[in-house]
DNA sequence: CGTCATGTTGAGCGTCATCAACAGGAGTGG
DNA sequence: CCACTCCTGTTGATGACGCTCAACATGACG
């Protein structure tokens, strides 16, 4: 993350992604306008905003998140280092949501009038954003599923699986066999907030997977059975695909 | 929907988002490689399918859903005419999802191959097909909000506002003051699948807003005060902004 | 005239929300 | 150093919302 090169863990990102040439790595951290740090628990961009620049998170999660009209808010989607959170602002007149930061927060800003510049002589980065805003939409369509049928135990332990599924991806996790252990920087009442739960009823459902053993939850996450929890909570990482592979043609 | 020019329907939604210049509707148009009829209730792609084309729906309505392990069905989206329902396929190694039929639909065939060209040739055809995605997604992340944060009534009742919402965007509703009327094919029980609530209870929820006069379903949903359930519901529109406006910068 | 899909109603029950209280740790200020 | 507050996690009691099972009505269709 040296000042030169900011944007490494994006650039990794797109690069697993879609065939992405150096100079357009090095061409997008040219075009870098500025880096800022954020406290735990900050909005980085908030609903109704019109953006003219793109925030790439370089450490620390964020959660996209919508405030309902009685005030109680429910995160829409999860991410960490590497991530343009709100790449979509490129095409939304204004915000439909916030993103708020977890955890510390490092990010770089991306000006959309020198993005739209680079992604007109790159074609290839077009493809390559394009194809993060179809990964964002398909892991929206599984949360979709997860919130509307899932049981309290089996959804917060499906979150749990995609976080961990995503992180390793990246070389967040560590992996011991079939058990993982990853970074856990939400609260109960937060995990409450983007599984549509009340605090409590997060509570009492992580004792049962406590009490079955699957999991153990600290500062850290440790997932002790991975193929044992996705069982458990219904979870197929083929939707997720796209993170870590390429389309075929 | 003449057989020179099928997918006007597609090509006039692309052209409400983004400055289409009329030669990429024609070579969109040269594109097609065959026209399809199906019949109710039909999947017109499953998840896992390796598509080499995309489906644009000429006529009908259909949805996105996934089918879980103990075979209970998700809806996670529903679309209508000028839609490309699987656009994302382009970017996905296999569906993570099924696009099946709610209604007798047209659809016609866009091979991937060429529609890659096409895009190479004209980027701002690219642009478009990315900001329909966009749109997609917020409609997700919406979708994502009403599933986890609202109780059953006010569920549906969201779900008919954004249906009322976008079909009278594209000349698909009939209105008469704040009343509004449009097509419902969908049964209770599919309602259910889409608002992850038992058949049953869907059909006392909507008891609850007939009686007060807030809707009528038969044939066609009627809305009789499309504010007022605008209110009941907490629908806020504005997530739908990009479907009749274009990004401002 | 039976069959099937869809809608409707009733009864009983389970999951989860709400409200309230309390424990423990971190941070703050006297 | 202690008192205080605040945040997070935990537990108990109560009740609401929504599910399941079952039965029946209606209309379309063969």
């Amino acid at each position: 993350m040296s000042s030169a090169q900011p944007l490494s863990a994006f650039i990794k990102r797109l690069t697993m992604i879609a065939d992405l040439p150096p100079e357009v790595g090095h061409a997008l951290n040219g075009v870098v306008s500025g880096i800022k740090a954020f406290d735990d628990d900050q909005d980085i961009v908030r609903q109704g905003d019109k953006l003219t620049q793109c925030a790439v998170i370089l450490g620390g999660w964020v959660c996209r998140n919508k405030v309902l009209a009685d005030g109680r808010r429910q995160v829409t989607a999860l991410h960490f280092a590497g991530v343009a959170a709100d790449l979509q602002s490129l095409f939304l007149p204004s915000m439909d949501h916030n993103i708020t930061t977890l955890t510390p927060v490092q990010a770089a800003f991306l000006p959309h009038a020198k993005l739209r510049e680079l992604i007109e002589c790159y074609p290839v980065l077009a493809m390559a954003l394009w194809q993060e805003t179809v990964l964002d939409a398909a892991i929206s369509r599984e949360w979709e599923v997860n919130l509307a049928a899932r049981p309290a135990g089996q959804r917060i332990a499906h979150v749990f699986c995609e976080m961990a599924v995503r992180l390793e991806r990246f070389g967040h996790a560590e992996r011991a066999g079939t058990s993982l252990s990853i970074e856990w920087p939400l609260s109960q009442a937060e995990l409450g907030e983007t599984t549509g739960l009340s605090a409590v009823h997060v509570n009492r459902s992580l004792q049962v997977l406590r009490a079955a053993k699957l999991i153990h939850l600290g500062e850290r996450l440790i997932i002790y059975d991975l193929p044992k929890l996705e069982a458990f909570a219904g979870f197929n990482p083929d939707y997720l695909l796209a993170e870590g592979q390429r389309a075929p043609n």
